[in-house]
DNA sequence: GCGCTTTAGTTGAGTCTTCAACTAAAGCGG
DNA sequence: CCGCTTTAGTTGAAGACTCAACTAAAGCGC
């Protein structure tokens, strides 16, 4: 068994990365907070909600559902359980197969994203796009897409 | 009372605003994931066993642990406790201030640290640094530091 | 030294996520 | 049409995080 030396982070990688760390979790934690006081929904749940909204007859089944959010089928079932409660969405039978189901959004739900959303995007505005240059925002997309494509596709 | 019409994302903003949800919030649950598998740890607890690693005997006040970790403190409150229990750090008494509580990194903590870097630091190499151009990686240390900026400075 | 405010840290309840196990139906090979 | 594998979705238990409430000690003004 061969076992090669392991390369450690350079001083600058290590910068790079800890920065990104501190920026992506605070960002994130910042959204979810002003996003839980002012909606009263945690980010993820949010998400859910926009992707049923642009959906046709705000209706997806639930792996599609996943997918779109980005979020495990378990954390979806759990999410979606929380959100019928709520009132948001509901859940109906496939009828092209008969274990599915399609999660809708219901008027409440729609109103509720409604409220929720021009403080969301103000923040997103406000602790993104409003720090950085336009040519930083076309340098962030790039990197991103570069990381997303890795991860769902090797 | 003046309200603002929300200032939505025009769609070069959004297809950004969603690459860079993707991307951190999929980089963040490999690593994590993968973390867990291969050393029983999250992320977090990590990221905990670093900072102390790297503090001048090992040790830290709890509140400069949180800050050093990017952490509240009712979470590394809670984290210590676990980490406690698994052995990897010790709580002492602060001889300056009665109220201060000081956590220290054991022998067996700096074991399981060591375990655990070279598999972690390979991740982060594969999934970030791997994936991007050395201009890229410049680009992404100064947009998340102008990010982590706005975020403790405002 | 005495109140008042601030700081340090913990705790418990409630919420969200993960993981593995599970049910049920669909798809497929022969 | 019959097994076998795959896919859809749910569930429960355990772990991790948040928020608000709390104890205790420090710092400060006078």
């Amino acid at each position: 068994m061969l076992t090669v030396m392991t390369r450690w982070l350079d001083p600058d990688e290590q910068q790079t990365w800890r920065a990104f760390l501190t920026a992506s979790r605070g960002l994130m934690e910042t959204l979810d907070r002003e996003l839980q006081r002012d909606a009263g929904m945690p980010h993820a749940y949010y998400e859910i909600l926009v992707r049923l909204s642009e959906a046709p007859n705000r209706a997806l089944r639930m792996s599609e559902l996943a997918d779109a959010a980005g979020s495990s089928r378990s954390r979806l079932s759990h999410a979606a359980t929380r959100l019928e409660a709520a009132g948001w969405i509901r859940r109906e039978d496939c009828p092209t197969d008969r274990r599915g189901q399609i999660a809708v959004l219901t008027d409440e739900g729609l109103t509720a994203l409604r409220a929720a959303a021009p403080g969301h995007v103000a923040g997103v505005r406000r602790h993104l796009f409003d720090q950085l240059s336009p040519a930083q925002v076309d340098q962030l997309r790039r990197i991103s897409e570069a990381l997303a494509d890795h991860l769902t596709g090797s």
